[in-house]
Formats: C-alpha cells, structure tokens, sequence
DNA sequence: CCAAAAGTGTTCATACTACACCCATGG
DNA sequence: CCATGGGTGTAGTATGAACACTTTTGG
C-alpha cells in the first residue's frame, strides 16, 4: 500500500454522563446548535485538539459541560464508533466515548457553548422514542451496558453519591442503574462486609420517618470481590 | 472553538492475536521493516484505509497476517491509545488496539507485506525484557489482562481450541492463559455443567498413556455464568 | 403506642474446594 | 499388572436468597 491510500480523519471525544435524580438514571444531553443535525438532542462531545490525548480531550468537555474537577469523577473508555457514514461531513469523523459517572449534579455552564444541557432519563432514550444525533443512540446503550456491569464488579456506585451517603442512598443507585429491586437486609450485609468498599462515619441522617440511618463514605477498594448479584427480589406478595 | 483548532489524525488498528503453542500464551509479532521503529518487534496493524470501520481493517490485517478467515476467530475492541508521541512521524497516529483469539495457527502469510510474522511467549513480553516498538507493550499488557477476564466470564475459551477438542484441551487454555494449575475434576464438573459451553461429540481422542478423553465442539452459549473461579489449585505436596 | 425505615439473625439452597476413588488403555 | 491420564463421588465450607425479627426514630 502507498501513504496514499491513508485516510485522514478528525477525531472526537463523546461523553455518556450519568447521574441518579429522583431514582431514575439520567445521562447528560445537549442540543446542538450547529449542522449536521442542528436542533437534534446528541451527547456532548468536542474535537481533539492541539496535543491532547483522547482523554484529556474527554476530561476537558466534562469539565466544560459540569463544571465539575474531573478527578473526582469516574470516566472510562467505551470504545470506538467509526462507521463512515456516522457523521455527514466530507471529512470522516471518528469518535471515542467515554462512559462519566457523577453524582447529581446541577447542570451549570450551558455557558461555553452556548448549547442548552439537560439530564433525561435513561429509560427515555433506550425504547427509541426520541433519536439522538450521530449514533448516539447505539452509544449510549453500550455505556450504560458498561456501567450496568461496572457496578457488578467495582464500587464505582459510590460515584453516584455525595461524599457522606447512606447505605439507602447506595442501594437506590444499583436499583436506579439496574432497573431491578434489591432485598434491603441483604444488601446493607454485602456492602459492610465488603472489604474497603464503604468506611462508616459519626454521622447519622434523619429521614422523613423511621429510624435514622448511619452515614458512609467511599472506601479505598475499587475492586468487589465477590461481585453484587444482579438477581432482582422476589416482589413482595400483598 | 474555530475548525481550525481540529487535529486531523492517521488512523490505525493493531493487532493482539493471541493463540497457545506448548502449553504457553503466544502473541504474534512482526519485525517492522520501515521506520519508524525499523527492525524492532511490533504488534501487526495497518492504516485505516477508505470507507473502512475500524473494525473492518481490523479484520484485513487479520486475514492479511493470519491467512484465516476472521469470521471464525474472536475479535473485539480493547481501546485506543492516543498520546500525541507514540509514533514521532509529524502526523499523529492515533491506534485502536484489537484482541483476536486464535487456535494454534501456522504463520503462513509473510507475504504481503514481507514483514517476517513470529509467535512469541507473551511471558517473555511481559516482564520487561523485550521492548516493542510504540507503545505495543502497554497494549499488550492490556489485551492480555482483557484476555484473562473474558476467559472467566465468556466461554471464548473454545476458540483456542480445534474444532474438535477434549476437556483437557480446555483445561490447558485456561491454565496457559492464567498461569496456574487448576483442578482436573472439578474443572471437568464445571465445564460439562454448564449449559451450552461444549458439546460432546461421539469420537475420542487415544492419548500416550491412559484412558481415551471424549471428544467435544463448542457450544451455542458465550456467556458462562457462573463464571470460572481463577483460583489456583493448591499445588501437590509430594 | 403506631408506622416506617434501619439494621440483625436464621434457615435453606447452591456452588465451590479438596481429595478419594474408579475407569480405560498401552506397554 | 502397572502406570497414567480420564472421569465420578462425596464431605466440608462458603456464599447468597429469602424472610422473620429487632431497633430507633417521629407523630
């Protein structure tokens, strides 16, 4: 083969930032203002610049679209989507997504870019109701497939609460990001008997009603062995 | 930002094709005939080139180098390695890593590309000793570690495997690939157990000494769940 | 005291570990 | 018959699922 027959191609970052509000995943889409497929909703997401690796690329947009220090976050490789037709410009584009996990989050800086962000559920986008630009929808289902699987071996899901949580808070994001319920008392059991997943504080937090729950921080373990089983609860008979 | 600021990049898949031969993991490496890197051991790839996907030209260079059809063998993204210095030509060079599972395989194809093709233990790679040009010994390490978790969950394990192959045959895979000795019995227990992994077949294969070993295909099922403990056996005392 | 949520104890089933033992074949 | 590797049985242990139960608060 000749240098010739290389192609050249613009490469981008895309980010799948989720977060747990009201109990349900949401991840983190904007409205693009430019062509191709201005108006449409699209993950965000920019072109590699300068000297940049790709994740830095992706660690500079999620700081742009949070406002959030990057590493305090969780953000890992996806994979690659090169399809030549994914993007309609002359100059193929090919991008990485990244898969970002963060608590919730106020949705700040709409500045930069001047493109409206906003949080959607999950459940929204994976039935194919709405289309997202590029092919994000394929994107965003692979990511949330990671994270599904992430949970079941790290402790990432610590990522999804503040700094101080209860063992509620924690249980609510695998049954957020699982879409399963989970048995409580089984529950509270494996992740204090996790070593290093969940340290305990002083602290205690009062809830609406009911005894008040004892408060946790992230541990230093990012591995959980044996993993969280993925088995939903039986539903309690009435 | 302005257009201007978008980095227009080369594109390139490589190659982790990892078989076994002698009871040991091996990776194919090429001897690179042009700089940069010029005679220093490589992993295969090649230019993205057309209307490729990544994984397409991925796929070419797999037949190009292994003379197999990949439809046959296992390939799956392991990630892209970006720094802007991997490769010192002034136009950067971004990779997406593959990792292909392979039987054992005569190298067959030097031709193409007259790049001398050599299977070489992965144990000599990983300790440091050889040094590969780019940044191919972190992609390596890292196809390999993707290697080891995807033998515990997924029964790709067949794939190492001819057509036809004993327990044991398996068995050796699984020890080659995680550099430890398993339990023959209840190794034996979890893979016929296991729905949909291997398929017995009617023939057996004699060995030097000792009982014939029944004959088994891969089976219909790719997820092994429960997945396979990666726990040592605990070694004979004498 | 009652409702509700946090947290603990107990039982049963399953799956893994270790290892004893039997089976089939070649020499 | 004996060595060798293929294959089966089994007892002890660990983990998880289900769910009864106790604890601690607000009203």
């Amino acid at each position: 083969m000749t240098p010739r027959d290389r192609v050249l191609v613009h490469f981008t970052a895309d980010l799948v930032i989720l977060t747990i509000r009201g109990g349900a995943l949401h991840v983190l889409l904007v409205e693009r203002a430019n062509e191709p497929f201005a108006g449409l909703l699209a993950l965000p997401g920019g072109f590699l610049r300068g000297a940049e690796t790709v994740r830095q690329a992706a660690e500079r947009e999620l700081r742009e679209e949070t406002g959030v220090d990057p590493a305090t976050l969780h953000l890992e490789q996806v994979g690659v989507y090169s399809a030549p037709d994914r993007d309609p410009r002359p100059r193929r584009v090919i991008t990485c997504a990244f898969l970002a996990i963060a608590p919730d989050l106020p949705v700040p800086t709409a500045g930069s870019d001047a493109r409206s962000a906003r949080w959607t559920p999950v459940d929204d986008l994976l039935g194919g109701a709405t289309r997202l630009a590029f092919d994000h929808d394929q994107v965003l289902a692979d990511a949330v497939e990671q994270a599904r699987e992430k949970l079941r071996f790290s402790t990432v899901a610590t990522v999804f609460c503040e700094p101080e949580f209860t063992i509620s808070d924690l249980r609510e994001v695998y049954e957020a990001v699982w879409g399963v319920e989970l048995d409580r008392p089984n529950f509270h059991r494996k992740v204090t008997d996790a070593d290093g997943f969940i340290i305990p504080t002083d602290g205690k937090r009062a809830v609406p009603t009911g005894r008040p729950a004892r408060l946790y921080r992230a541990g230093p373990a990012d591995v959980l062995d044996p993993p969280m089983a993925r088995t939903a609860r039986t539903r309690p008979r009435f």
